[in-house]
DNA sequence: CACACGTGGGG
DNA sequence: TCCCCAAGTGT
């Protein structure tokens, strides 16, 4: 593959870029690396569509990395509620106040500087290297390895390619445009060369394609194992128009996030005899590795209970209920509860 | 290297 | 309903 691949892509890409609220049009100086850096992480792993109203509120309340370094955790975690991947957000603050305290609020320019960062990793490092600092860094991300895999018709399973797959990402890289390179790459990826249905009489380098004729074939991925099954148990302790909720831990599962309390039994100390549970039935959550099946139980109490009975609680206005940074689980949870009964 | 880690949209 | 998946990273 020469630079021919490139030139196409970039020529088709200056005609059909997408506008992008962090992106700069084709031939364009490069945006502030806080804008590519803050896009990049929302859009690990998420659709455009879902990291756009997110990245336009985190731009208007926290316009640089100084701002975000000093914001409170809490309302950072709030802010990212929905978005997903929970321990992006809280690498999002490391990294923050990382570049605030060592860099002095400036992105280093260097990948592997970034790639030392919180929350970055080589695809993030090589597309902020490239995009907001113009350097021939190699980009890989999904929509890489999907080209890359169908030009090459590449055979071997994903997860045993990747050493094949960035040599072939990097004979493919300019010299020229970095950034406007891989951005073309990863359009040619979302928007043309699709995991399903590709747009191939669309595309600039379909002529190059050994792929070509058939191009759902590639890349070959290794059998899926089966989603397994959950089921927990939330519980609505709600008493004067506020309900109780806890910060689950830092790490795994939703982690740092507000969240009705969870498990076998209510999270009380206290006594709970004599209290009348209503089942408010049950909420149904598809994670990645899992599938959950959340019954929801409700006590309505008279008094509220002394705060040494809970481990790490608040109590939440019920009315405002939306405003508390429930992740969606909990947050159908809540509507499950709250529904008339 | 394999697995944990969210969510919502599309076919 | 169900399966796939979307600009990955950390362990």
């Amino acid at each position: 593959m020469s630079t021919c691949f490139a030139a196409k892509l970039l020529a088709h890409y200056d005609a059909n870029a997408r506008t992008l609220p962090w992106r700069s049009p084709p031939g364009a100086p490069p945006p502030d690396p806080y804008r590519v850096w803050l896009s990049e992480i929302m859009l690990q792993q998420t659709t455009v569509a879902a990291a756009i109203p997110y990245f336009n509120t985190f731009i208007t309340r926290w316009p640089s990395v100084a701002a975000l370094a000093a914001a409170d955790d809490t309302a950072v975690m709030a802010a990212w509620a929905g978005l997903g991947y929970y321990a992006r957000a809280r690498n999002l603050i490391k990294c923050a106040r990382v570049v605030a305290l060592e860099y002095g609020g400036v992105f280093p320019a260097d990948e592997a500087a970034l790639r030392a960062l919180p929350g970055i990793g080589a695809y993030t490092a090589a597309a902020m290297a490239a995009i907001a600092f113009g350097a021939r860094a190699v980009v890989v991300d999904g929509n890489v390895k999907r080209v890359m895999a169908r030009v090459h018709a590449i055979e071997t399973p994903l997860s045993q390619a990747e050493v094949q797959l960035h040599a072939h990402a990097t004979a493919a890289t300019p010299h020229g445009r970095p950034g406007d390179y891989a951005q073309a790459l990863m359009d040619l990826g979302a928007t043309l060369c699709t995991p399903r249905a590709p747009k191939c009489g669309q595309c600039p380098v379909a002529r190059a394609c050994k792929g070509r004729a058939d191009p759902t074939r590639y890349p070959v991925h290794a059998p899926k194992a089966p989603r397994p099954e959950r089921r927990e148990t939330a519980w609505w302790i709600e008493v004067g128009g506020h309900v109780l909720l806890v910060e689950r831990p830092t790490n795994g599962l939703l982690g740092g996030m507000r969240a009705l309390p969870v498990g076998d039994a209510p999270p009380m100390i206290a006594d709970w005899r004599g209290v009348d549970w209503q089942n408010m039935g049950n909420v149904r959550h598809i994670f990645t590795h899992f599938s959950l099946d959340l019954a929801v139980q409700r006590a309505m109490l008279l008094a509220r209970p002394a705060p040494e009975n809970f481990h790490a609680g608040l109590w939440w206005p019920v009315a405002k209920i939306e405003t508390a940074g429930l992740p969606s689980l909990f947050a159908k949870a809540a509507r499950c509860a709250m529904a008339a009964s």
